[in-house]
DNA sequence: CAAGAGATGGACAACGTTGTCACGATCAGG
DNA sequence: CCTGATCGTGACAACGTTGTCCATCTCTTG
């Protein structure tokens, strides 16, 4: 910009005023600026400006891992938001490591990023106080924030899974199972609660071996499903607990005789071109980054008020393997 | 900064000392200044400490879609480059739009960037001679750049598709058809190519009804397929130049009683649990990621060689829809 | 013609860091 | 005890912008 200044024969200021479009330039001088500074194929370093202004124009996003379709969608919609705001998106795949968590929005915090969207992948959150304190805006998405009230946003998990094992009931299941991710997970909770819920709605007793929480790795999910189906007991239905689950189930479930009923938690692409047809709890990934995203701009509009929890409905959509009857 | 200095009762150069753990500090002092930091909440401005060092530790990515899949693996595999380069990654989509690629990568270079991995939706990036004088490493992956010389890391797309057609003509296809996207992109042009070469090597005299190239929406996709499976040479076997085609040519040939042997262009989750299982031409979207953004940290480290140009093979995964004998 | 108003332009400090350099203290060797 | 090296420390400028404030110049108006 000095070069530019020196060029043009005007002052420093001139020149900040011509970039900025700041009025009071003469259209004569303007022109001659504008010419040095093509001339010089001068760009104006935004770092140095948000230094001085404090504002980056920049949004930190954290999800647990970028090349999930599930939170793909979620970045997308995100960063829709963020360009309607002309803010820029860092992003960061945690892994579902607390530790990385945590470097990456210490990161984006020492960046000075305007905001943070977060999948928290750990459940101890306080190391975010004095960052919030300090004015860093601040939305937690899909899982709640752990021992710190901030805001979030989360789909109905529970009432999805509950819906979805209603609707197996009323296709006239009763040994309906459940496969989870580890409980430690607030999804993963959250669906195990639906589940029991539902169940004792419907004055059913659930068999300890009905339900299984842990790792999703298609070997487990393989096994712990095989001895769901086998036993005195064995289940008529099951409800796969996320997208992993569900995948491996279509597998395994596809070289039995038997048929099984089958709904999944998640919707996926192709999910109506299987045979049969997967039945599913969808879950509205781009409605949860939109309205994270729009929440988190409100509060940088300067909207001070306490924070909020909002929460999308999961909506179960029939396809064909959800309506199958009970075999036995 | 400043007001750990005075509470530490030090110098503001002994606390950039500590907090970049520089070595000529007492034990004692740099304890003191510790504290300092802890009890104020202190976390070092990256923004200004960049702007003194000219280096962002940050890239940026451009690409089409955030969402779609095949993108997002490719971002998560530039992201685990740059984070063990200990770069922070700004991404952002264009939307197959080339003004809102212009717009990201030069908002991209206004926060001085140190690199930018770009999946280019113009034709013409002549816009970013100067940022790459100016020295902002930039690497082109998926399709080259337009009128400029850049690094760029592609798949073979002729290749992919030469192998998948010489798979239809080795069992027994003839009468093959093509759906590409549009002509003006290079990755269809390309896969094109492959197409009328391997049917040319089998000195197959190619019909204009077998081929199209056009927007890849559904609506479009099924009329042109249906046209091409009509009339007095109708394809007996389908090449399908993207994952949207593939995706509505399954369902539009699931709906015919004759068989039609299929290859799709790009591996999809479950394409093997379709019926029949989908044999597709599989790139490598990591594998594209990663190279660009090795080849981009190669450069910022130094190597300041001539621009060059990489392709990754496409791999052919047999599955079942490709090895369909022609129904006539 | 004097004086006030409005337009135009520039000097300077500041944003929060780091690199350079110089200063004083300590220490080893002669 | 002196000399020179080494170590710890801090003052200061600089990175590239923008906000503040003041100076100048040109009108308009009484």
């Amino acid at each position: 910009m000095k070069d530019v200044a020196a060029r043009a024969g005007v002052g420093l200021k001139t020149v900040s005023r011509v970039v900025n479009e700041e009025p009071g330039v003469t259209p004569d001088t303007a022109a001659r600026v504008q010419a040095a500074i093509d001339a010089l194929g001068f760009r104006r370093n935004d770092s140095a400006r948000l230094l001085r202004t404090r504002r980056t124009a920049s949004v930190g996003l954290v999800l647990e891992d970028l090349a999930d379709p599930f939170y793909a969608s979620l970045s997308r919609a995100v960063e829709d938001v963020a360009r309607a705001h002309g803010a820029l998106l860092f992003t960061g795949s945690s892994t579902e490591n607390p530790r990385r968590e945590q470097e990456l929005v210490l990161a984006f915090c020492a960046r000075r990023v305007d905001g943070l969207v977060v999948v928290p992948a750990g459940d101890d959150h306080r190391y975010l106080v004095p960052e919030i304190d300090a004015g860093v805006a601040t939305v937690f998405v899909d899982r709640p924030a752990g021992r710190i009230d901030a805001d979030v946003v989360l789909t109905d998990n529970a009432g999805g899974t509950r819906a979805g094992v209603a609707h197996l009931i009323a296709h006239g299941h009763r040994r309906i199972g459940f496969i989870g991710d580890q409980p430690g997970i607030h999804t993963a909770a959250e669906r195990l609660r639906g589940y029991r819920e539902a169940m004792a709605d419907a004055g059913i007793d659930v068999r300890p071996q009905w339900y299984a929480m842990g790792p999703t790795t298609p070997q487990r999910v393989q096994a712990v499903l095989a001895s769901m189906l086998s036993g005195p007991e064995p289940v008529t239905a099951l409800l796969a607990g996320n997208n992993r689950v569900t995948v491996t189930a279509v597998r395994v479930l596809s070289g039995r005789p038997e048929p099984v009923a089958l709904v999944g938690f998640d919707d996926f692409e192709l999910a109506d071109l299987l045979d049969p047809p997967v039945t599913v709890v969808a879950q509205d990934a781009p409605g949860l980054g939109r309205t994270a995203a729009q929440m988190l701009f409100r509060r940088l509009d300067g909207a001070a008020t306490g924070t909020s929890r909002v929460e999308l409905p999961a909506r179960l959509i029939p396809r064909g393997s959800g309506e199958i009857p009970p075999s036995s």
